[in-house]
DNA sequence: TCATTTTTGTAGCACTTGCTACATATATAC
DNA sequence: GTATATATGTAGCAAGTGCTACAAAAATGA
């Protein structure tokens, strides 16, 4: 039982680096089982299913994520919106956390069409990321807080989506192009 | 050969309601068949294979989408940046083309994984939406127009994101959000 | 009318999918 | 040491995938 949750744990951290490399393309239990350096028939004796594999690896991404954000920007400091937008997609852009946002990006499509368990996983991620954003905003009154925050974190997802599509200089603009128009 | 492809005409205008009701959840030949009410067989006499039969429904959808957006500002209209996120997003949410957005996001993320036809799909959609709202936009500069372009995109984009993982409300905020902190 | 072309149905192939039955090895408990 | 629990391999199943071979019907041309 104990080598059990071990090799559990082993064969998540190569799921996840899997998922963060390529994405919900290869996502059978063989090459999950692949990914994870074992057989198939072993992944399945770690995990329940497949929806439990993608759960566990998922939500152990999303978990890091929000961990990084946190460190970024200390508790209580509060940022005006234009810097908040610079700071938020340079955290979240290129290296940095690139492919956590284009992961995070399919499961929100996969979501889009209901399958599990991304529905869940998607509305997690981005309930975390508003709560975050929300946090660190310098707005007195709370609704508009809010609309800032949902407004911002709609610019930042919106540059991965053009990311995905166009290229990072693209990207690059409408980063400056918002936090020059916001001031 | 004439029956042919009048035949094919009346299945595609099927499967793109079919595609933008069930969105890519249900892609493959013999669920794009049912939808338009023809054996699988039939499907793939009318069309060269799956790949062909997606291609030509998303373009016919996509080549709507853009037609729609022509027809709702007049060809030389100039309008400011928050006035036009205002509109964009009016005319791309809800009843309007909810719809279309979704499908878009969903093969955006098709395309992040590399899958066929997706990629040039979500690329010829996007770059259509660029070139439009570069347009209208009443910028002088031509760069800093294309750059103000890309920001709004990127957050009309990332509205219909937010709104799959939350709801209407929330993405109304962001909108009314942003178009204010514009001005 | 007869030959040719276009259209359609039946059946199935080779492959992938998630998952499991069965057997065996290995470790642990008494 | 023996019994029980844990761990792992081999093989395969039922369902679904995209696609095709074969043949027959229906339309078309001469």
């Amino acid at each position: 039982m104990a080598k059990k949750t071990a090799q559990r744990a082993k064969a998540l951290e190569k799921i996840e680096t899997h998922l963060l490399t390529t994405g919900l393309a290869e996502t059978g239990v063989r090459q999950l089982a692949a990914a994870a350096g074992i057989s198939d028939r072993m992944l399945l004796y770690y995990f329940e299913d497949k929806t439990d594999v993608l759960t566990a690896a998922l939500s152990s991404i999303s978990a890091k994520v929000v961990m990084t954000l946190s460190a970024a920007i200390p508790p209580d400091m509060k940022i005006s919106p234009p810097e908040l937008i610079t700071i938020t997609t340079e955290l979240t852009r290129g290296e940095a956390m690139g492919a956590e946002m284009r992961l995070f990006v399919e499961c929100v499509a996969a979501a889009a069409r209901g399958e599990v368990p991304y529905e869940s996983i998607a509305k997690q991620i981005m309930e975390g990321f508003l709560i975050w954003v929300d946090a660190h905003l310098d707005i007195e009154s709370a609704d508009e807080r809010k609309a800032a925050a949902a407004m911002i974190l709609a610019l930042v997802d919106g540059i991965a989506l053009l990311e995905i599509c166009t290229d990072e200089l693209r990207g690059d603009m409408a980063v400056k192009a918002a936090a020059q128009m916001l001031e």
